[in-house]
DNA sequence: GTCTATAATCCGATAGAC
DNA sequence: GTCTATCGGATTATAGAC
């Protein structure tokens, strides 16, 4: 919360700007994006609105450390994954936990995953933009090892990723939105099935042998 | 647009909250949920803002009907896929037509999916959580069919629908969150490329083994 | 059925006194 | 660095004339 790490730079915010970010956060999880205005914030940091504006050039600029505050607190709960000790465990570690980081901090979450112009933010900071580079990467690690330990199926990390990131977001999402009739407990062991399924493949192996001869007689055909 | 049948009754608006409604759809497709306002509808509709009193007790009244419509249209790509010729067929007619209107109406999608808590409303009419139940019936009966037909592995249809719902689900909202660097025929082959892997699992046969041997290996133990 | 006028609330942001 | 006062705008919704 204190500090802003760029290449060269460490930037320290003054006590009463790290305040009325503290107080931002929380207002942001108690009331979500909808819920925040300068006039509450202020109410919350026990002061009048204008105050706010010697630490802060305007809302847009509150909203960016709060959306940095989502990052650094996202990664947290992806990077200790690597105490993991082997390929397997590191990717399953970093699968909880992103289930984990959904299920516990849904604001959290859904400020990292929206688009930024939908925050009412032109664009983010570039520490910002890259710790989601760093993710990305984080994850692409993960899978690159996996398929090199012959747990999945060699190809590009970063597609079969897409896959397990879209399975894995619609499941928080859906969840976050009433979609499924269980409570957190239920949702968690429908994850485990879910991602097993995902291991497995959901197709008859009769049928993916049917594809690929298909989709052989379809290359051999196109080629004459 | 013009009737809201219920199981005894059938409904007709008057011409003027048709054109409510109708101006209402095109405010909310244009300007999303934040830019939906009474005022603004009354302007696009050529009155001033009390007049929509008379036809609609409330703006919450005005977007449940827009609700609705998105539901119709929502169904109207779906069904489609009753025309395909064979199980498959079937199942890829209705993937497609999920994507499809995910792509084609992003603020329909968003409007259908997202929980009517959080669009502001109480909650939804008997109606419209019946077309919920409708969309869930139609894709058990995709799955089952296809699991007679051999193409997919046996089990809980609605278990493995929610698999590949969140999938799809994942994909697309992630794309409109512009997560994905790629234009809308990237995303269509990058989506037939993941339903590729879904179908066939992403771990190697020697990973499900070993999984499949632990389990057993766990069981046995736990049944000492 | 539509209008004008208005109540009651909220918002972001600024000017100028202290 | 914080305050009061205020600008200029948005919103839902209602009262009462026509």
């Amino acid at each position: 919360m204190t500090s802003c790490g760029g290449v060269f730079t460490v930037f320290t915010m003054s006590d009463q700007r790290e305040k009325i970010l503290s107080c931002a956060c929380e207002l942001y999880l108690n009331d979500g994006l909808d819920g925040f205005s300068m006039r509450k914030l202020a109410r919350s940091v026990g002061v009048t609105a204008p105050a706010l504006y010697r630490h802060y050039e305007s809302k847009e600029h509150v909203l960016i450390d709060v959306v940095r505050e989502a990052y650094r607190e996202f990664t947290g709960f992806l990077y200790r994954a690597l105490e993991g000790r082997t390929p397997e465990e590191r990717l399953a570690k970093a699968g909880d936990g992103y289930i984990e980081f959904g299920l516990r901090h849904p604001r959290w979450y859904r400020i990292v995953f929206t688009a930024a112009d939908r925050l009412g933010l032109d664009e983010l900071p570039a520490d910002v933009e890259a710790q989601g580079c760093a993710i990305h990467q984080f994850w692409v690690d993960r899978l690159r090892e996996c398929m090199d330990a012959g747990l999945l199926r060699r190809g590009d990390p970063a597609a079969i990723g897409m896959t397990i990131w879209a399975h894995s977001h619609g499941l928080i999402t859906l969840y976050h939105n009433g979609h499924f009739q269980t409570d957190e407990e239920g949702f968690c062991s429908l994850c485990d099935a879910s991602w097993q399924r995902l291991l497995e493949g959901v197709a008859t192996d009769e049928y993916i042998g049917d594809l690929k001869r298909r989709d052989f007689a379809s290359v051999t055909a196109g080629s004459t």
